[in-house]
This record gives C-alpha cells, sequence and structure tokens, in this order.
DNA sequence: TAATATATACCGACCGGTCGGTCGGTATAA
DNA sequence: TTATACCGACCGACCGGTCGGTATATATTA
C-alpha cells in the first residue's frame, strides 16, 4: 500500500497521472481504472480525493491553469514594450510546446466538453476570461504608448488567442512542410504587424 | 415503416440527424439510440447504412466539408483581388455562423477526436488541407499581385484558418461584451493590416 | 514508553446501469 | 420471387462508482 502523502502531493500525482491519460484517450475514453494505473494507486485512492471523473476533471482546469504558464504573468513587466511583451508570450508558447505540448490537447478537450457540460463551460470561461484580459492589459498599453492602432482591446485579445491555439495543429495533425515554432513566431510577427502604427519592414 | 428512400437522401437524413445529436452531446455521450430518434427512423436502418458509429463519424466529416461551406470554393473568382476575397470568406463564415453555428461544435469535435483515432486525424486533416490550400491560392495571388507582403503562404493560411476558429469562442462560451461578427469582421481587417505593404487607416 | 483508540488514507473485488451492436423478422421495390 | 430497405427486442461487454475492509498516522491514556 502506497505511504500516505500530504494531501495537496497526493492530488496533484492523480491530476498529472488524469491529464496524461485524459490528453491521451480523451475523457470519454479514459477510464478511471487507466488514471488509476497510470498513478500506481488504487481507485479506492481516487475516490477518496475526487467524488466522480467529472469532479476530477474539472479539478484538470485549475491544475491546468496553476501549472502550464507559470511564467506567464509575471512577463507584462513595465519596462518592456507591449510589442516585447507579446512575443515573449509567443515565446512562451513555443517553451511550453516543446517541453508538454498535452497542455494544448488538453485544450482541446476542454472546449469538447465545454460545449456538453455547463459547470465545465464556466470553469473554462473564467479560466479564459484571465487569460484575456491578461491580454487586453498588454494591448491596452500599447495603444495607450502610442505604439499600437486603437483597436478593441477585448477582440483583439482574443484574435491573438485564438492565433495562439493555432499551435493545436501541430500538435494533433502532421505536417511535414512547417513546425511550430516557425507558426508562432511568424504569426506574432503577422499581428504586431497588423497592430502597429508604423510598419516595419522584415 | 418509412418509406424505402434513395440511397444519397436517406444517408443525407442520417447524417443530418447525427450532426444534430453529436454538436449537442458530443461524440461519446451521443447515443446511436438518440440518432436513431432524432432521425425518425430505427437502429436497423442506421446500421444498413453505415457499420457502426464510428463509420457513421467518418462519413459525418465528409458531409460537414460539402455542406457547411457550399460557396467558399467558388469564391475565388479572378476578378476579386486577394484581400476581397479574404474578406468574402469572412462574409460567409459569419453567414454560416447565423444559420447553423453547430457547424463550428463540429469542428471542435473533429480536433477532440483526431487526437485520439488515426483515421478520424487522417479524413480531418484532407478536410483541412482543403481549405488551407484554398487560403495559400488567394495568398499566392495577392503576393504575386503586389498586394501583399511576401509572407509564407502555408504559415499565413494557418494564421487565417486559426483566428476564423476563433469563432468558437462565440459558438461555445458566453461572451457579453462582443459577437461573433464584429470579432470576425475586425480580425479580418486586423490580419489584411498585417499583410498589406501599404498601410490602409481604419 | 507502550498500549490503546480514533481518524484518515488507501485498497480492490464486485455490482449494475448503459449502450453499441446483432439478428430474426417484416415491409417495400424490382 | 428475389433483393433491398427497414424494424426493434434483445444481448453482453464495459466501466463508473460502491463499500467492506486493511494499513498508516495521530491523539489519548496508563
Amino acid at each position: 500500500m502506497a505511504v500516505n502523502l500530504p494531501k495537496e502531493e497526493r492530488q496533484s500525482q492523480i491530476l498529472d497521472a488524469a491529464m496524461k491519460v485524459i490528453t491521451r484517450k480523451g475523457f470519454s475514453n479514459a477510464r478511471m481504472d487507466d488514471i488509476v494505473q497510470e498513478a500506481g494507486l488504487s481507485k479506492g485512492a481516487i475516490y477518496h480525493h475526487y467524488e466522480g471523473k467529472k469532479d476530477l476533471f474539472l479539478a484538470l482546469i485549475d491544475h491546468w491553469e496553476t501549472q502550464t504558464f507559470p511564467d506567464f504573468y509575471s512577463r507584462n513587466g513595465k519596462e518592456r514594450s507591449a510589442a516585447d511583451t507579446l512575443k515573449d508570450f509567443a515565446g512562451e508558447i513555443i517553451k511550453v510546446f516543446k517541453t508538454r505540448s498535452y497542455v494544448f490537447q488538453a485544450e482541446v478537450e476542454f472546449w469538447s466538453l465545454a460545449n456538453q457540460d455547463n459547470e465545465v463551460r464556466k470553469r473554462s470561461q473564467e479560466l479564459y476570461e484571465k487569460i484575456i484580459n491578461l491580454f487586453e492589459l498588454v494591448i491596452n498599453k500599447g495603444i495607450r504608448q502610442g505604439e499600437f492602432l486603437k483597436v478593441d482591446s477585448r477582440i483583439t485579445a482574443i484574435y491573438i488567442l485564438s492565433v495562439f491555439q493555432g499551435i493545436n495543429w501541430f500538435c494533433i495533425f502532421n505536417d511535414k512542410k512547417i513546425n511550430a515554432k516557425n507558426y508562432i513566431q511568424k504569426s506574432i510577427e503577422l499581428t504586431l504587424n497588423g497592430l502597429a502604427i508604423t510598419k516595419e519592414t522584415s
């Protein structure tokens, strides 16, 4: 029998296992027994910490938030220009893609389930609102400082979010012609080009 | 008992029903019996036309392609500029969103399942490659005619695809501040701004 | 310090509802 | 008469969840 661990550690262990299994097989095809096996624990252990499969998934959304972009929120430093901050974000995306691309596969699952379940929708939206707000902050700063055109910050934030989500293409499909890093780099260039008041020749 | 229909009509009827149920409940939660009921037929009828649930879903991908953007491919007329053609695409997206927004919800399901199943991945990618190729055609035309910067056409095509996919935000979540039409319009503006050689003041 | 009691963490065999798929049959068309 | 289309009761594998139990940690008492 596994030695008793502090609640937080054990739950983190379970969530990590759930993340692996669910991103690989999808929520519905992921059996609780798969997660049990991946975690190296037992059904009892998991049901001791979570009420059920859905509860576990909801916890996974929060877990995703805290784990995936730990450096995201600290990137909005005062000394950097808005454009540079957005480039930093792009760099973070590339970094995460290289080390933990399952992060993006998880997102696909979030969206799919958000479409079917109100609680998942609510939690997912809360998560994305935070990211959108962060983007808006940067965009508004860029506008204020005369760096960017006077665009609608929320629309533009969703725009950038969507462009970043495009990385999913490279997580799910096989693209032999271009790679994710290239996509993100060129994309952020294009976006900044569209936002900039004076056009840079690349 | 339902009157025998021509194969194509009956299959289309089944696929329409499957589309409705699957976009609402997701593939796994959609029961064959749900589809049976929605179609107003019987299990026997559906299993007569399709080998099983997965086979039905694969057929749905093809069905999606032919049904959703009937006007997409005809939009690339020679007389219109590349920018205008992209604007036309955006207009199509808005039109589809208004009349059949489930189309975009279906895409989320495609991506989710493509991540888990090779056949679904293959078919989905084939579908998207066609769209990407179409976009590339327009982008290359824009470059050739001195309208656009000399960007990588494939990356840019995926970029635009991603921006359009952003409409899913409005299909799945509740955005009280902005709407899908606005998003698409401003987005295509931003994108064209980024691509354009001479900057238009909006 | 050891013995005892209580609470918490963990185990895994088992249950029972669900749902994809089957198949013997009937209706319709050729 | 034959072939095709359609019907729907039924089967059984599968899997989320349960629960009686054991192990470990913590508190209490002698």
